[in-house]
DNA sequence: ATACATACC
DNA sequence: GACTGGTATGTAT
């Protein structure tokens, strides 16, 4: 599915009222579920055409329904000038399959809940129980977070350029919306909207191309303005931030409110563009409150632990981050639509959705979430890649041409970067709208187009051979697993910008070797030649000379790195589930068998099952390092939260453990208390 | 590890 | 007639 639970947002947004506190209905106008519902009907075992009418109507009205904007238009008309434009397109014909697909799955999933109920689910339930109370005792409802979010920003841009479009219905983008003025919302037009369709609900609309020099320029007037409120805050986006007001406020002497109407007014006034904001205790709380009174208006949920649950109670799942279309009819199926409904088919979370999203679930329906605020450090970035939509292509040398340009853009992209990938991804979406994707790893970083074409070239010949007569609207190329490019040959020690071509660079892709077997033979290791001439001395990414004997060793050490790096990971994980930052991580069960298999007679390590060195020593070392990262992910498995150990050391055994936490919740209410130590804020908030 | 699907801006 | 592009990530296999 998508992220989740990652490390980012979660929550939810829209109205709801808080006993203790104010908020009561919002300005979003409508209601709970109203806005969003799932056309498809609830629990009846795919019922025919009708439903699966109504689920692909749902698909086909669009990502945004709920965006602001759209109250009092008038969605059943909109939804049938939509379906108008997109019958009997290939388009829609692919929707519909997805949609159909969707249905299958949504009918196993009530199949499976129904055997589930029939089962002893007490494990379930514990677990469940368990994760809850180790949430609860980490909520932290100390800071002041703010989540900002432009008005139509790329809209609002344009505006500013060129006033004739004030106040009239206009959109921005070409084929497909970027976003549109709030006056073409009125129409029921809206972002992600193929033109041509928003063009039949609403023939005035003007259209304006994106212009990015002016977004970033105006980003980073803003951006300005707000570094004065939080130098630490988090950009999320062109248009969004994550500020932590904490220190402000309580420098300023300044309630949290205050101070975001005191910024909303600086930002509008020195840089012509409305904000909305939403203020709150954790990062996904404060985006689901920035949704309500939007446009041009702030929203606060108080922090308190009964504001937030009551909040989030009566929320529709759909307004969480996180929660799209397909999962929100998933979770419908079984009974849940709002974050209240979480609860009581707790036990059924894991079996049915799987851990990472039962977890999710149970954070938003506590309305737990990331309470710390930090710019990316930029070395985050998990892939670079590039793809365009043309018109239907076919033919082996047309393909290839194609293909050769992307490899070329894709090269733009990672010098840019400034990295290398050791794994290319190849996309392709049929003139049917299917998309395929196929992938190699290498054994080498890659990054310039030579060897990006050479290596997914053979996946272009893999799929004109599954699909004869191969046509498609769109290709792509991606590189993932990156490495940092440092100093190599191109951007050289003396500055001389001589960009080597790729034929005197040092490249291991010239052949079939270049692709990472999936259990490459130890011994190949030297059989291939780097071919490069005399004067194209291979040469890795610190600019020294590698032998062709060394290849291996460079694969080898890379593989080390990583694997140390693996290890820092983990560390990290478990430090920060000390500092309690965000118990999402805490291990909801400790399940998985571990034991290291017996058999070593390859050069297979017996720990992680991967090809080794055909080294003694290195396999040593390896297995050395193995067993310390599974020592550690067996502690990370087992320390719920703030009882890191104070030090890793010596590898040992994996020794496996059960979660100690026993706290539950009842009833949604408060918990009891749990055996373990909190800091004093974190004990006056949860028991405030 | 690979392929596919979902999600967000 | 016409339905994006870039990145991340969850799940199944």
């Amino acid at each position: 599915m998508d992220r989740r639970l990652s490390d980012d947002e979660n929550g939810a947004r829209d109205v709801s009222q808080s006993p203790t506190t104010e908020p009561k209905q919002d300005i979003d106008t409508v209601k709970p579920e109203a806005d969003e519902g799932i056309v498809t009907g609830p629990a009846v075992p795919a019922q025919a055409s009708t439903e699966q009418l109504n689920a692909l109507t749902h698909r086909l009205l669009g990502p945004s329904l709920t965006k602001s904007g759209q109250e009092g238009v008038s969605q059943d008309n909109v939804s049938q000038v939509i379906l108008d434009a997109s019958k009997g397109s290939k388009f829609y014909e692919r929707e519909a399959a997805l949609a159909a697909g969707l249905a299958t799955r949504v009918a196993a999933l009530q199949t499976r809940k129904a055997k589930l109920e029939a089962q002893d689910l007490r494990v379930h339930l514990r677990n469940a129980d368990a994760f809850l109370a180790s949430l609860e005792s980490s909520r932290d409802l100390s800071r002041i977070i703010v989540h900002l979010d432009c008005d139509a920003f790329y809209a609002a841009v344009a505006a500013l350029k060129d006033p004739t479009l004030k106040g009239i219905p206009f959109a921005v983008g070409g084929s497909v919306l970027s976003t549109c003025s709030y006056e073409a919302r009125k129409f029921g037009v809206r972002s992600a909207m193929p033109a041509f369709v928003a063009r039949k609900l609403c023939p005035e609309l003007k259209l304006v191309d994106q212009d990015f020099p002016s977004y970033i320029a105006k980003a980073g007037e803003i951006r300005a303005i707000l570094q004065t409120y939080d130098p630490n805050f988090q950009p999320a986006g062109l248009d969004e931030s994550y500020l932590d007001l904490t220190a402000y406020c309580q420098d300023n002497d300044i309630s949290a409110s205050d101070a975001v109407s005191k910024l909303r007014t600086e930002v509008r006034e020195k840089c012509g563009i409305t904000i909305s904001a939403g203020i709150a205790a954790t990062a996904p709380l404060a985006k689901i409150a920035g949704n309500v009174n939007k446009p041009d208006g702030q929203f606060e949920i108080p922090s308190t632990r009964e504001a937030v649950m009551a909040y989030m109670a009566d929320l529709s799942v759909r307004k969480v981050a996180g929660i799209g279309r397909v999962l929100q009819c998933e979770l419908d199926a079984v009974g849940i639509r709002v974050c209240a409904d979480i609860y009581p088919q707790r036990a059924l979370l894991v079996p049915l959705f799987g851990d990472k999203t039962a977890k999710f679930l149970l954070t938003s329906y506590l309305g737990i979430g990331r309470t710390r605020i930090a710019p990316s450090d930029g070395r985050d970035r998990k892939s670079v890649g590039t793809e365009g939509t043309f018109a239907d292509l076919a033919g082996a040398q047309a393909l290839r041409t194609k293909l050769r340009q992307t490899a070329e853009a894709l090269e733009e992209d990672m010098k840019q970067a400034g990295v290398k990938g050791r794994t290319v991804v190849l996309k392709v979406k049929l003139h049917t709208f299917e998309v395929l994707t196929r992938q190699v790893g290498t054994h080498i970083p890659v990054w310039t187009k030579d060897d990006i074409y050479r290596i997914s070239l053979p996946m272009l010949e893999r799929l004109e051979k599954e699909i004869p007569g191969l046509k498609i609207r769109l290709l792509g190329l991606r590189c993932t697993h990156l490495v940092e490019a440092k100093l190599s040959v191109d951007k050289n020690f003396f500055g001389a910008a001589k960009a080597p071509n790729t034929e005197e660079r040092f490249c291991v892709c010239q052949d079939d070797q270049i692709l990472a077997p999936a259990v490459p033979p130890p011994e190949r290791a030297s059989a291939h030649r780097a071919e490069g001439s005399r004067s194209g001395v291979p040469v890795d990414e610190d600019g020294w000379e590698i032998w062709p004997e060394a290849e291996f060793e460079a694969a080898a050490e890379q593989e080390r790195k990583e694997e140390f790096e693996e290890l820092l990971k983990l560390s990290q994980e478990l430090e920060e589930r000390h500092d309690q930052d965000n118990g999402a991580k805490a291990p909801l069960e400790s399940s998985r068998s571990t034991s290291p298999a017996d058999d070593v007679e390859s050069w297979a390590c017996p720990i992680c099952n991967r090809p080794q060195p055909a080294d003694e020593r290195a396999l040593n070392e390896h297995i050395d390092l193995c067993l310390s990262r599974e020592t550690i992910r067996e502690v990370v498995r087992s320390v719920p939260e703030n009882k890191a150990p104070a030090k890793l050391e010596k590898p040992t055994l994996p020794s496996k453990q059960v979660p100690r936490k026993r706290a539950r919740p009842r009833g949604g209410g408060s918990i009891s208390k749990s055996n373990h130590e909190q800091s004093n804020a974190k004990r006056r908030a949860f028991f405030s």
